[in-house]
This record gives C-alpha cells, sequence and structure tokens, in this order.
RNA sequence: GAUUCUGUAGCUCAGCUGGUAGAGCAGUACACUUUUAAUGUACGGGUCCUGGGUUCGAAUCCCAGCGGAAUCACCA
C-alpha cells in the first residue's frame, strides 16, 4: 500500500473515533430516496410549499461551518443541492454530539451522506434543505481533489477554480474525474444517449441485436493487424475480433434480414487522438438493399442521433458547427480527389498514379497497390477538408475485399464512407455475395499479404462455405462510435469518450 | 518510433544565473444560527517522478530511464 498522506491518516482516524461513538461507517442497510437534486431544483415553488419530505443521498462536497448552523452541498447522481444543518434540529435534545463531532468534526468532503428535511429557499434565493435528519452512508478515505465554482453576476457564466486537469490522473482516475469534472459526466450520459439512439433506430426498423464471437478463430472484415490469444483447453490460438462483418453476415446467410451489433472491437495499432486498441463499431447489414438506401440510412438515423443529443442538427466541434441535417453532400473518391487536388486520376494506371502521388507529396511504401495510392491521396488531400458531413462513393475494388461490384463502373466497388470533422466515421458496402467472386478477392489479399501489407485479410474458409449456400444481396454499414461520439460531444480525444483508455501501467520503474 | 512540452503538498500552480521548499484551495484548532470561492486568527503538511553525474552545495545544470500530453509517423 502507498504512503498515507496526513489527510489520509486523519480521515482513518475519523473513521475510528465514528465507529468509537457507535456508528457504522458502511452501513449496509438500504437508504431510501426519494428525490433527486435536480427535481428540486426544477420544481420547488416555495408558494407551492412543495417537497416538505425530502430524502436524499449522496456525497458531501463542501461545508461551511457557521458556529451552531451550517450550510453544506449534497452532490447526488443528478447534480447539487444545498443543506442547511441547524445544530438543535438534528439535535433536539442534551446530547449535540452528531452535530458537534459528527458533523462538525468527523466528516470529511467526500463521505456519502443521507439526509432527510424539507426544502425551502434561503434569504439570498438559494433553494435549499433543511435538514433534520444526517446519517452516514460511507466515508471516503481519500481526499477529492476541491473544485470550487462561482457564478459570474455580470455575465452569469459559472467560474472554476482549481479545476482537476492533469490528464494523466483524470484517465487513471476516471472515478475522481466524473466526480469533480461534470462536464465528463455529461460526455458519458451523452455517448450512452447516443447509442440508446440508435438502437431505437433500429429496433423500430425491426432489426435484430445479435452478439457474435470477440474471440475468433481467423480475424476478418477489415484490414487490421490482430491481437493475439491463447484457449488452453483447446490448445489453440485464438484472435480478438477486428470486426464482426463475416459473422454478421453468415446471419443474413441463416436467414435474418436484419441484424445489428454494438461491438468492441480490437485492433493491434498505433494509438493517436483517434485509435485506441479497443474501439467500439456498430455494424448493420439488411438483405435485399444496396449502399444508395444504406446512405439514407446513415443520414436520417445519424440525424436522429444530433436531434436526440442536442435538439437540433446543428452540433459545435471545435471551431466548426457541424450541420447533420439531411441531405448531406456525396461525391465519389475520384469527384473528391479532383475538386481538392485537380488531380483527374480515374483513368490512370498504377506508374500514372505513382508520378501524382509523388507531384502531390504523397509518400508512398513499394508494397502498396493501386488501391492503395489513391487512398493515400485521399487521406492525404481530401479527408482532412470535409468538415460537414460528406459521403464519399465508389471505391477501387482492390480496397474493398468485401464489397460488391459496381454495377456500371468497371474496377468499382459500391461502397462508401461518410467523413466528418475530417475523419472518417462510417463504411458501408453492398455487399458481396458472389462467393467465386470472394474468393477470387480473398486470394489477391493473400498476394498484398506476401508483397508485405500486414494488414492484408486472411483467407475464411467457413465463410466463404456460408456464401455458398447463398447470401441474399445485403447492404452492410459499420459505424465508428467513439468517432460519432467524439463529433457529438465536441471532445478533442477519443480518450475523452471512453471511459478508461488504453494506458501504460503507472508503476513501471 | 521521432520531435516538442511536461512531472514540486490531497488539488491547481510558483520557485530567476545552483545557496535551508512557497502560495491559494483543501486539512487541523478556536470563534461564528441564512452562508455560498463564507469569514477571522493560529497551526500542521514534501521521496521536488526514479537513478546516476557535475559541484562545497542540485527542485534548479548534465546523462539515462519511467509516466503523461501535443504534433508527426503508423492506423481506410
Amino acid at each position: 500500500m502507498h504512503q498515507l498522506s496526513e489527510q489520509e491518516i486523519l480521515r482513518r482516524n475519523k473513521l475510528e473515533e465514528l465507529q468509537k461513538l457507535g456508528i457504522e461507517p458502511y452501513p449496509s442497510e438500504l437508504f431510501d430516496v426519494n428525490f433527486y437534486a435536480q427535481e428540486i431544483h426544477d420544481n420547488y415553488h416555495p408558494e407551492l410549499n412543495n417537497f416538505q419530505e425530502v430524502v436524499l443521498a449522496g456525497r458531501l462536497m463542501s461545508s461551511r461551518v457557521m458556529g451552531k448552523a451550517s450550510f453544506a452541498e449534497l452532490m447526488d447522481s443528478s447534480g447539487r443541492i444545498q443543506l442547511y444543518v441547524n445544530r438543535d434540529e438534528i439535535c433536539p435534545g442534551e446530547d449535540k454530539t452528531l452535530y458537534n463531532v459528527v458533523f462538525k468534526k468527523l466528516l470529511d468532503l467526500g463521505d456519502f451522506i443521507g439526509v432527510k428535511g424539507h426544502v425551502f429557499k434561503t434569504q439570498v434565493g438559494e433553494t435549499s434543505i433543511h435538514v433534520t435528519e444526517l446519517k452516514l452512508l460511507a466515508k471516503a478515505l481519500r481526499p477529492l481533489p476541491v473544485v470550487k465554482t462561482q457564478k459570474d453576476e455580470a455575465t452569469g457564466e459559472t467560474i472554476t477554480y482549481d479545476a482537476f486537469t492533469d490528464p494523466e490522473q483524470r484517465y487513471r482516475q476516471r472515478y475522481v474525474d466524473l466526480v469533480v469534472n461534470p462536464h465528463v459526466r455529461d460526455t458519458f450520459v451523452k455517448r450512452s444517449q447516443l447509442v440508446q439512439s440508435m438502437r431505437n433506430y433500429l429496433n423500430d426498423k425491426g432489426y435484430l441485436e445479435v452478439e457474435t464471437p470477440i474471440l475468433q478463430p481467423l480475424y476478418g472484415g477489415a484490414a487490421a493487424r490482430p491481437f493475439k490469444t491463447h484457449h488452453n483447453t483447446l490448445d489453440m490460438d485464438l484472435y480478438l475480433r477486428i470486426a464482426n462483418e463475416l459473422y454478421l453476415k453468415r446471419l443474413i446467410v441463416g436467414g435474418f434480414d436484419g441484424v445489428y451489433e454494438f461491438s468492441k472491437d480490437f485492433r493491434n495499432e498505433g494509438m493517436s487522438r483517434f485509435h485506441n486498441p479497443e474501439f467500439t463499431q456498430m455494424e448493420l447489414y439488411v438483405a435485399y438493399k444496396d449502399y444508395a438506401w444504406m446512405m439514407d440510412l446513415v443520414e436520417e438515423m445519424v440525424e436522429r442521433v444530433a436531434l436526440a443529443l442536442h435538439g437540433k442538427t446543428e452540433v459545435q466541434v471545435g471551431d466548426n458547427v457541424i450541420n447533420f441535417q439531411r441531405p448531406w453532400q456525396r461525391y465519389t473518391m475520384f469527384e473528391a480527389i479532383e475538386k481538392y487536388t485537380g488531380e483527374a486520376i480515374g483513368e490512370m494506371d498504377e506508374t500514372a498514379l505513382r508520378a501524382t502521388a509523388a507531384k502531390l507529396n504523397v509518400h508512398l511504401e513499394p508494397s502498396m497497390g493501386k488501391a492503395k495510392i489513391i487512398d493515400e491521396i485521399f487521406g492525404e488531400h481530401v479527408e482532412g477538408k470535409l468538415i460537414q458531413p460528406t459521403f464519399i462513393t465508389d471505391y477501387p475494388v482492390e480496397m474493398s475485399p468485401l464489397a460488391k461490384k459496381h454495377r456500371d463502373r468497371p474496377g468499382m466497388v459500391e461502397r462508401f464512407e461518410a467523413i466528418c470533422n475530417g475523419k472518417e466515421i462510417c463504411n458501408a458496402f453492398s455487399e458481396l455475395n458472389d462467393p467465386i467472386d470472394q474468393r477470387k478477392r480473398f486470394e489477391d489479399q493473400l498476394e498484398l499479404g506476401k508483397r508485405g501489407d500486414t494488414e492484408a485479410m486472411v483467407l475464411d474458409e467457413d465463410f466463404l462455405r456460408a456464401l455458398e449456400y447463398g447470401m441474399p444481396p445485403t447492404a452492410g454499414l459499420g459505424i465508428g462510435i467513439d468517432r460519432l461520439s467524439m463529433i457529438m460531444t465536441n471532445s478533442h480525444s477519443i480518450q475523452d469518450v471512453l471511459f478508461f483508455p488504453q494506458m501504460k501501467p503507472e508503476n513501471n520503474g
């Protein structure tokens, strides 16, 4: 255990003092709350004389003792409310221990307490709880960071003092971050609402939420390096999934018309403010549809998410206001590249593409095929400039081994990505359901692998077997929940939308 | 992996060209029955990230390491 600080020792001593007074610092019995701070703030009116018997519980976040009466702040899951604690009211008899010793001396900021009382407004108009009973519910042995706020009378803005800001501590001790930084809590509530709003949308359409394996004997469905693990009893290597695509398509083969899954996927690659080794996607597959239909769905679903979270389609992200109102801009990949670089690359062969890339200062590796070069040009010169939600359609076949060939553009597939704030937020195709073509595409991937592409896909015989039994024409979608959450909550880093982002161990020498 | 910044009290931070470790909040004690960054007085609290080196003397300078952030690389 770590060396205890002065304040931690004091709190442990107080714990013993409480026990000596016969007060259990961690009582077992339930404490029935009947109201939350926020609903009192929203609905209390002195003239109605409502909220005259309230029971609340939460953390003690501040206290101002003024002799025989005190003000304190209680924070529950909905917010904060002021408490008024009067010695002679919580200690009606001769024994003033509960006020003089327990409340004034032995309670600390951060302790969980329960209170009963009635609501009133103080002379300065602050809605408060006049406490008649007070009970310790759980003692906190470590001091929380002390964050104070003050309302600026002139502007009405809240000024925060000594905010808990050290990113390392905030990520390592997210529980502390959540307690003292209300905006952090709000971000995660919004993330949850985002997922809920998508789920509601998909359920309303009658699609089935499913679960598919995270531990897979072969990884597939995306171009990425996997995490590898081992099952002892079977004595076999397994991979943590990098995508769910191939399993969800097996379910379409099995006869479901629409299946979706919110899934943690794992990619053993670099970390950045847009990348965490484990991240969340929602994948959706709908039978008898195509990618054009899926574009409409994405627009509608994401517009609905924005409305659910913000009540409007405009969302402030950094310096930009992003408007998710339908319809979104649509470009083919070649159109977009031409628009932003002036280069018409549609008819170029690999040699010409390499020359163009060089002209545009795009760095290439010898292992890159034609499709990868196009992708590099797009990534370097176009993607970052697409701030408003934009669909990019019709990708080269080589970089989309699971997408169906374009119905009338040779060499292309029916695929789109939605780009927003300069980053991809989703990827979708008319799914390849021709088993012979799919086998050939896998074989082409194996070739890329031999050229040194560590992210080339592996051939999945069982998946091909499923396709050979017949998969209906299907539209598929993968949408990055972390990326979308970042945009919807105006978060600069993926770490701000993950409760517990990946970190190196604290004590490593 | 590269570059830059960064690590000092529970929290937020200051600490100059090297000379006994500082502030505010938090804490402790006392006072105070409508305060709200409550107030007043007094007091306590440190492995200055770790390990070397230079020096009479290192939080400070040098080297190495560890953690974190940003940008880049990588990553559809």
